[in-house]
DNA sequence: AGCTTCATGTAACGCGTTACATGATTAC
DNA sequence: GTAATCATGTAACGCGTTACATGAAGCT
């Protein structure tokens, strides 16, 4: 019945009160690293939550021409973001540009496929920094070994971000050894050995 | 101009001559692993692309009560590809329920995690077994080496989706150590040691 | 006799993106 | 003064999903 915007919704608000405008914020990072949506969707989205009695709001002082509205998740909204955690995983439909990209790299000359590959290897870097740069402040908290606090959660998933961008990184090395082996420049399209 | 749904069309078609039915289906298997479709929309991509010159089709003998058309791509529609391959990344926005329901593991209670993780790290075994027997298969063919065959895309791809499964696998067991360790069933919530 | 595969298309609906709209406060 | 930040909302449009539609050939 709720949508996965929803329960991306609630999956923030478990954690603390946030506004609509915070929670437009918080899709940018750290929850942007997997979920993304715009304050478009988003106040639409609390309407209906807030109908369907999984969450509940307050009048605050704020700086808008609206009422500044703090947004709360009920019991039953707790209980449907469990249930939906403790769901069976369907798997989602796929649509992934970059596999698409390298999928589709023979069509192009070496020096692009490789500046193709450089590219996507500092993508992988800067977002690996990142993930690194955070584990490090999460886990000097303390609380991310706690698997009832929020930090568990968030703490399970930056391990997955390391390992799976670290993980990326090598591949882009390996594919990058694979362009400049020795044989592969040139190319049968290209006989300019005669 | 050309949509993403355009280019995943033109990257099929730019390996071999296809009829949209045929198109549909092989967005299950092998594309279907980093792009999918359906029937629906692919039928009007096709038209479009053919008002674009993208491609062109012929009709041909089929079973179907309507023309069965097989279509090729043109020189622009391959000229068009490869300029999307060589363009510059843009972000893709991402939104990925299984990474969400890991930052949300922290409201259901130990089980539930472990039986979460258990049919998470399923997923990623079965699809890293598919990969390995395809990579197999594809590797002892002897065109995957060569720069400018179609092989060496699917080659790339897929290697990139073991290193990436494996990856995954070993993040899965992880968090199963992590939540089966001793102290981590206790709960702050759950006072049973009096 | 009924299900699956081949084979193409349209239509209704919902989700996501981009753009429009308003207006106060703070920083440069 | 002008831009950015705070703060909320609506509207138009496009892409994606689900359902409807047609009909022959082959399998069980």
């Amino acid at each position: 019945m709720t949508s996965t915007l929803g329960f991306a919704v609630l999956s923030l608000l478990a954690r603390r009160e946030l506004t609509g405008y915070e929670l437009a914020q918080q899709m940018k990072r750290p929850v942007g690293y997997f979920w993304h949506a715009h304050h478009s969707q988003i106040y639409p989205e609390l309407a209906r939550l807030e109908s369907a009695e999984l969450v509940r709001h307050t009048v605050i002082d704020g700086a808008g021409p609206r009422d500044t509205k703090r947004y709360t998740i009920t019991a039953a909204g707790m209980e449907a973001l469990r249930a939906f955690v403790a769901s069976d995983f369907e798997p989602q439909p796929v649509r992934d540009l970059e596999t698409l990209k390298i999928w589709s790299i023979w069509t192009v000359d070496p020096d692009a496929a490789v500046l193709l590959v450089e590219q996507l290897r500092e993508v992988h870097r800067e977002r690996l920094e990142t993930y690194r740069r955070e584990l490090a402040e999460l886990t000097s908290g303390g609380t991310a070994e706690d698997p009832s606090h929020p930090d568990f959660g968030s703490w399970l998933t930056l391990e997955g971000g390391v390992r799976n961008r670290a993980a990326a990184l090598e591949w882009c090395d390996w594919m990058l050894t694979q362009l400049r082996r020795p044989g592969a420049v040139t190319r049968s399209r290209a006989p300019d050995r005669r």
